[in-house]
DNA sequence: ATGGTAGCTGGGCTA
């Protein structure tokens, strides 16, 4: 059994609409994780995207943030909370367990970072926060030792070659050194970078600013990532990023990033 | 130095 998983920052599901439908019409992927919503979760377009064959677990907000999980198998183990403590104020994260045959089952938490600018701030702050309680699941979610993927938009550019000039972006708070260190921090639990892993050598954006002709210029980031375990990761034999999307009418800043897996008997 | 774009909303904030 093979599975596709996707994540995207659509920037306003309501605004994309018709370019989305259309997207997941040409490319159905089997789990699609969507970030940056940007609606209440009655204001989320349940019956199209249920049509197409979704079942749709949303994390909706007014006006801002917002994330969603559209499978098109049922997913089990749901949760819309990472800080079970001081239960998170904005709508930035989704947990979900896709189960496979042979009682086998993969973790999933789509997740839209803080973006933390300006540096400092109290956004900033809050983003660091944010991310140790990322850190805090993530070890539990390992330690279980099953299969676990995190992807959505990190707010984060891992290194020097993550983004067109990295002199402009030294005191950004998706460059900044703290930002940084959380992200390894995370990494080194023991998550791979599909990217890294799956494409060695080659530089692709997730993300090019509306501003300043920034697509035209390729003056693009790459912050958009899907981190495995080190099962997840064994199984991964597909992987890219939909830079295309970019340049169709109306698009988000962000474009699609894809992995796909093939469920290996031997894991069982 | 400033303003450049987009979404949500009906201001100004967020990115």
């Amino acid at each position: 059994m093979n599975f596709s998983i996707t994540t995207w920052n659509v920037n306003g599901i309501r605004a994309r609409k018709d370019l989305f439908l259309d997207w997941i019409k040409v490319n159905s992927p089997d789990i699609l994780c969507l970030q940056e919503i940007k609606c209440a979760n009655d204001d989320f377009p349940f019956s199209e995207i249920e049509e197409c064959g979704y079942n749709c677990y949303v994390n909706g907000q007014k006006s801002f943030n917002g994330v969603a999980i559209l499978s098109k198998y049922e997913l089990t183990k749901i949760t819309y909370i990472l800080d079970e403590k001081n239960q998170d104020e904005q709508a930035r994260f989704i947990e979900a367990t896709l189960e496979l045959p042979n009682n086998m089952s993969v973790i999933i938490n789509c997740i839209y970072l803080p973006n933390g600018n300006p540096y400092p701030s109290e956004k900033f702050d809050y983003k660091l926060r944010w991310m140790e309680q990322l850190i805090k699941k993530a070890k539990e979610n390992i330690s279980k030792e099953i299969p676990y993927i995190i992807l959505g938009d990190f707010n984060i550019i891992p290194t020097e070659n993550d983004v067109y000039d990295f002199t402009k972006w030294t005191d950004d708070a998706l460059f900044r050194i703290e930002s940084k260190k959380k992200y390894r921090e995370l990494c080194n639990l023991g998550l791979y970078d599909a990217h890294e892993f799956m494409n060695k050598g080659n530089v692709d954006f997730t993300h090019w600013d509306y501003q300043g002709g920034a697509w035209e210029k390729n003056h693009g980031i790459r912050i958009d990532h899907i981190l495995l375990s080190a099962s997840a990761c064994s199984m991964i034999y597909k992987f890219s990023t939909h830079s295309q999307t970019r340049d169709l009418e109306k698009p988000s800043d962000h474009v699609p990033v894809s992995a796909g897996f093939e469920v290996i008997k031997s894991m069982q």
